[in-house]
DNA sequence: ATGTTC
C-alpha cells in the first residue's frame, strides 16, 4: 500500500517514485481515504506521472476509482508541443456528461404527476443497451453532426440559439470528422436520443436547498425549483472511436508504454495518430453534445404534453451541458508561463471561475454539474480562482464509485434497493434488474463527504443541492 | 461506458 503524504486536511501526495517526472496528487480526506480496498487507483496516478510532457502534477479528484490506464477522477495536462494523448485518459465514454434542464414548476405542482412524467419519459427516450433511437438519420445528417454539433441540431428545430449559450463549447469543437471510422458511424447512426445504461440516468429533481443565494438567483433558481438532470454521452459511437484508436496505438510501435500498466497506451500529440485521435475524439464529443440536445427536446415534449403549455412558458431552460471525460486545448499560466496544453479531464469537469469563464458564465463562472446517486443528491457549483492554478480549473464529476458493478450485483437485490428507494419517496422505472442492484445508493461514496472535500480543497463553491424526485435508468 | 467477449 502506498504511504500516501498527508498535505492538508484535503489533500494528499504520492511518495516520490523515479518514474515520476511530476508529483501526484489526491485531494481527498480521511474519510474518504477509508474507501479504498485496494491501491490500483493510486498506482494510476503515479503511472499517469510518468507520461512525456505532462506538467505540474498527476491530480486526482476526490471521486477518484479503478479506470482503463487513468484513474475516472483523474486530471492530467500535457504539452501541446512535446506532450502525448491518451485515449485512455480520455475514457470510452467520450464526452460523457450532465444537462441540467430548469423549469418553473414547483414541487407540489409536479408531485402527482412524478410517476406519470417518469414513464412517458421512458416511452419517448430509448434506454439501456440495444434500444434503438426513433430517429432516422442519414449519413450525411451523422457527419454534419459530428462536424457541426449543436449547430446541426439548431438547423434541424431541436435545439435554440440559447440552448446553444448553454453547452459547453457551444456545443460544437472544431474537428476533421473524416477519421471517424465507418463502424463507429454504423453503431451511431440509430443512437442519437439514447440514453444508453449502467451508470447513464435522467432524473426529475428539487431544489432541496441553496447554499449560494446570488450565485442560484443568477442561474435562475430557487428552493423547490423542478429540475431534469440527463447523464449520458456518445454512446456506442464514442465508444468505438475509443477502441479504434487504442487498438491502432496498441499495434503501431508508435504508442509511448508504460512498464506498470500495458493499458496505460498514449501517443505524442504531434504524431499523425495523435492528431487523427483528437479530431475522431472531438467529433465524438459533437455527437454526445446533440444526444443530451435531442434528449432535452423529447424532454420538453413530455412536459409540454403533462402539462398543456410550452416549455417556454414552463421555463424549460438548459442551465447548462457540460463534458466529463475530454481532452481538451487549453492555455493556463505555469509558472508565470502562458502555456498551450492538452488537458485530459476523466471522469472530471471544466470548472472554470468568474472572470475565467466566459460568455454569459463571465461573471458566475460556468455551472459545475455534479451527480450523486439516485438515492441521494446532486449539486450545482462554481469553480474557484484558486483552483485554476491548482488543477487546471477542473472539479470531480460525481460521488465515485466505492464498489464495482460485480461486487453490488452480489450484495445487494433489486427488491431491497427498490424499497430503500420507495422509502425515500424516490419513483424509478428502469430498463433491467441489473442496473437497480449496479447502481444501489451503497454502491457510490457518500457525496456530501465528496463536496466537502470539494469545498474544503478550493476546487468549487457549492452553489445548490438538488434532491431526487423520480429517476429512469438504462 | 459498451450491439455488456472482434
Amino acid at each position: 500500500m502506498f504511504n500516501l503524504k498527508k498535505i492538508s486536511e484535503f489533500a494528499y501526495e504520492l511518495p516520490e517514485d523515479q518514474s515520476m517526472k511530476v508529483p501526484g496528487i489526491i485531494y481527498i480526506n480521511d474519510t474518504l481515504l477509508k474507501n479504498f480496498t485496494n491501491d490500483e487507483p493510486i498506482k494510476q496516478v503515479r503511472n499517469v506521472a510518468s507520461l512525456p510532457g505532462i506538467v505540474k502534477a498527476s491530480i486526482a479528484m476526490p471521486d477518484i476509482h479503478m479506470g482503463y490506464g487513468f484513474p475516472i477522477g483523474g486530471v492530467a495536462a500535457f504539452d501541446y508541443d512535446n506532450g502525448i494523448v491518451s485515449p485512455g485518459g480520455v475514457g470510452y465514454d467520450i464526452n460523457c456528461g450532465v444537462t441540467l434542464i430548469k423549469t418553473n414548476l414547483k414541487y407540489q405542482e409536479v408531485r402527482n404527476k412524478i410517476a406519470d412524467i417518469i414513464e412517458n419519459l421512458y416511452k419517448s427516450i430509448p434506454a439501456g443497451i440495444d434500444h434503438k433511437s426513433s430517429l432516422r438519420l442519414n449519413q450525411q445528417s451523422l457527419s454534419n453532426i459530428l462536424s457541426e454539433g449543436i449547430y446541426w441540431a439548431l438547423e434541424n428545430g431541436y435545439a435554440t440559439e440559447n440552448d446553444m449559450l448553454n453547452t459547453e463549447e457551444s456545443g460544437k469543437i472544431e474537428c476533421d470528422a473524416s477519421y471517424v471510422s465507418e463502424k463507429a458511424m454504423a453503431r451511431g447512426i440509430n443512437e442519437l436520443g439514447t440514453l444508453g445504461g449502467g451508470n447513464h440516468f435522467l432524473e426529475i429533481q428539487r431544489v432541496s436547498s441553496i447554499m449560494d443565494d446570488k450565485t442560484s438567483k443568477m442561474f435562475g433558481m430557487e428552493p423547490d425549483q423542478v429540475t431534469i438532470m440527463v447523464h449520458t454521452g456518445s454512446r456506442g459511437l464514442g465508444h468505438q472511436v475509443a477502441t479504434d484508436f487504442i487498438t491502432e496505438i496498441l499495434n503501431s510501435g508508435e504508442g509511448i508504454k508504460n512498464e506498470n500498466d500495458k493499458q496505460l497506451t498514449s501517443v505524442y500529440i504531434s504524431s499523425k495518430i495523435g492528431q487523427r485521435y483528437i479530431n475522431s475524439m472531438n467529433a465524438a464529443a459533437n455527437f454526445s453534445f446533440v444526444n443530451r440536445q435531442i434528449i432535452t427536446y423529447k424532454i420538453r415534449k413530455v412536459f409540454e404534453e403533462t402539462f398543456k403549455r410550452d416549455y417556454e412558458s414552463l421555463g424549460m431552460d438548459i442551465l447548462y451541458s457540460l463534458a466529463h471525460n475530454m481532452a481538451k486545448q487549453e492555455y493556463h499560466i505555469i509558472e508565470n508561463t502562458k502555456r498551450k496544453l492538452l488537458v485530459h479531464r476523466k471522469g472530471a469537469t471544466r470548472a472554470f471561475p468568474a472572470g475565467v469563464a466566459e460568455g454569459k458564465f463571465s461573471s458566475t463562472g460556468y455551472p459545475v454539474i455534479i451527480p450523486g446517486d439516485m438515492g441521494t443528491a446532486s449539486y450545482v457549483l462554481v469553480g474557484t480562482q484558486e483552483n485554476m492554478k491548482n488543477s487546471f480549473g477542473s472539479s470531480c464529476h460525481g460521488a465515485g464509485r466505492v464498489l464495482s458493478r460485480k461486487a453490488s450485483n452480489e450484495k445487494f437485490t433489486p427488491e431491497s434497493v427498490l424499497r430503500e428507494l420507495n422509502d425515500r419517496g424516490i419513483y424509478i422505472r428502469a430498463a433491467t434488474k441489473k442496473v437497480i442492484t449496479e447502481e444501489s445508493p451503497e454502491s457510490y461514496k457518500d457525496i456530501d463527504e465528496v463536496i466537502k472535500v470539494v469545498n474544503g480543497a478550493n476546487i468549487a463553491r457549492p452553489v445548490l443541492k438538488l434532491t431526487p424526485l423520480a429517476v429512469m435508468k438504462g
